[in-house]
DNA sequence: ATATTTACCATGTTATCCCGTGATTTCCCG
DNA sequence: CGGGAAATCACGGGATAACATGGTAAATAT
């Protein structure tokens, strides 16, 4: 379960560093297998990202949402729904929380240089600082909590 | 368990390059023997692809097929659906997971010298960019995720 | 016999993983 | 509440394994 929040300024190698909360989640989450499952967010301009364990409940929920479908009478294209939710991509990191983003998550997500990461449940999501303040109503705390975070960062990469 | 994507430019020989994450789990689901599996998709115009040991699954999966179907009021027509699945080809390729597409796929799946492989879970697809563009709702990402990798194999080829 | 295809080997390059060091925080006990 | 020890964490660098690519030999077919 993901929860908190944390943030990275990318390194020399273009490395992120996943905040340690996450990084333990997400270890557990993969029977100790550090790897970090990333995917773009159905809706809003970020990524989301869990743990191996999540995946294990994919099959359930395709059963779900075409039961589901099926009661209703509605279409279910269960193999388009099933490339949505396959769709992440298996980022290895290391001990310290390391790992280098792939290239085209920049894009997806609308990423630079410094991330922000905000706990969500079942799995968290990151963001661009600015992506982040463009959200509307109910995102006041995240947006706070981000800009003290990126504050914090600038600070300590100055202090040397 | 397939997931991700992954990108692949025909080279001098003709062959195709099956991504790492999908080699591996090719290779894993024959017991180390390096054959893929190749098919056309049943509605849509690309292929699937999937290791060796996906055929076990392949008589639950009629009758999943088939439960659908009687609960929707549908016909289905076992027989049929049955050499569908059992009428795929076996494709060898070498330890950095070049293949020869044979000819008859070029045309069942539309492509020509540039595919883009999606996961899917127990199988995943091979486009040709073209079509997968053509393709409607809820195939964003993966046109997204096919146009970066695309550009990427470009510009790699350029660079040298 | 020759041309064509297929499988395997061998090389250079890149990226991944892992270790060591120094800094920071946490926790416990004084 | 303050000080100290131990664990955790950040960061840089370097060894190693994975990968891409071109070539060569064998097998097949014509």
């Amino acid at each position: 379960m993901y929860s908190g929040q944390g943030f990275s300024l990318i390194g020399e190698k273009g490395r992120f560093v996943l905040p340690p909360d996450f990084r333990k989640a997400v270890r557990d989450s993969g029977q100790g297998e550090r790897v970090l499952c990333l995917a773009k967010h159905p809706r809003w301009k970020c990524l989301t990202g869990f743990g191996l364990s999540r995946v294990e409940e994919f099959e359930s929920e395709l059963n779900r949402e075409e039961g589901i479908a099926l009661e209703r009478g509605l279409d279910f294209d269960r193999d388009l729904r099933a490339q949505q939710l396959y769709g992440f991509a298996r980022v290895p990191f290391d001990d310290s929380g390391r790992f280098v983003l792939p290239e085209r998550f920049f894009k997806l997500g609308a990423l630079s240089d410094a991330v922000f990461f905000q706990g969500g449940g079942k799995m968290f999501t990151i963001w661009n600082p600015a992506e982040l303040a463009k959200m509307g109503n109910g995102w006041e705390d995240a947006q706070e909590t981000c800009a003290d975070l990126a504050a914090q960062a600038q600070s300590g990469k100055a202090r040397k």
